[in-house]
DNA sequence: CACCAGGCAAGCC
DNA sequence: GGCTTGCATGGT
């Protein structure tokens, strides 16, 4: 990886494993828009981010050194080598295959609080949607930030919505989930996570906020805490490794031990592939 | 008009 | 333990 800067934008050459598309559209995180034919924009750790996908490399629009090493370097999991992971479970042919649809994927590592609330509110929901009510979200309770001539909206933190009531809330629709959202709050607003837990204890710490199960917690496991071992089972999931593995209906646990023991330490990127390539190409619907 | 969407919790047996 | 149902809202 080299890094430019030209003009207030730093241009990133020889990364291995970046596409925008894959990126942003593999279901992992919601705040990030196309804005353009070849570029993204959206919100992470307080910090708004133009990028743009060139031939030579991938611009980042308006951002410092800085910045870049301080919150994009690990948001984008620059020290992780794909190539080297893309190999090893390439060796499972049907690995191979999903990998040949989201070749450019990487695994964001987002922000704890903000995963959660993310994926409170994706239970029993479309991805159009999720971003819909998360960028409501923002729009009420975060803060403004000016970024290239236009505003955005930090994601709000846990102590602006705790205290706030149902009421309070229900401008961003989220339905049932409106009630999670405030528990979640409640939580870390008064609790450290503690990181530093096993994946086991950190999942039986996050499931005992209410509206946390068994699959958003996997998917905050494996987005805002790191944990690449953990493999999400939804409803995209289950149906291919049904249509893959099994030729068969199986439950999410059985499909959960298969997954642990078949892909290891590598079960989120495994997760991560299968997800594009069966939303990709409808795969066993 | 039904039915579904990156599920979860509560209520049943 | 496993299985069923209700849940808010918006899109098809």
């Amino acid at each position: 990886m080299r890094i430019e800067e030209a003009n207030g934008d730093l241009i990133i050459t020889d990364i291995d494993s970046f596409s925008l598309e894959q990126i942003f559209e593999c279901g992992q995180c919601f705040r990030w828009n196309r804005t353009s034919a070849e570029s993204y924009t959206g919100v992470a750790f307080g910090r708004a981010l133009r990028l743009t996908e060139t031939d030579n490399g991938i611009i980042f629009h308006r951002t410092t050194r800085e910045d870049f090493n301080k919150i994009w370097f690990d948001y984008f999991d620059f020290a992780t080598d794909y190539g080297k992971i893309k190999a090893t479970l390439s060796e499972d042919k049907i690995l191979a295959n999903a990998i040949g649809y989201g070749s450019g994927i990487r695994i964001l590592r987002q922000d704890l609080w903000e995963c959660v609330v993310s994926f409170i509110i994706s239970a029993s929901n479309n991805i159009p949607r999720i971003k819909k009510i998360i960028a409501a979200l923002c729009q009420s309770f975060g803060e403004e930030i000016s970024y290239m001539g236009e505003s955005y909206y930090t994601f709000p933190a846990p102590e602006r919505l705790a205290g706030l009531s149902l009421d309070d809330i229900s401008v961003i629709k989220a339905g049932f989930r409106d009630k999670y959202i405030l528990a979640a709050a409640e939580y870390f607003a008064n609790t450290e996570f503690k990181r530093e837990l096993g994946t086991d204890e950190a999942k039986a710490e996050l499931k005992r906020i209410a509206g946390i199960g068994e699959k958003v917690a996997d998917c905050v496991l494996l987005f805002g805490l790191g944990r690449r071992e953990s493999f999400p089972v939804d409803v995209w999931v289950k149906r291919i490794m049904e249509y893959c593995y099994f030729s068969e209906p199986k439950s999410n646990e059985v499909i959960a031990d298969f997954a642990k023991k078949r892909f290891g330490t590598l079960g989120g990127y495994a997760q991560q592939y299968l997800f594009f390539w069966a939303r990709e190409e409808k795969i066993g619907i």
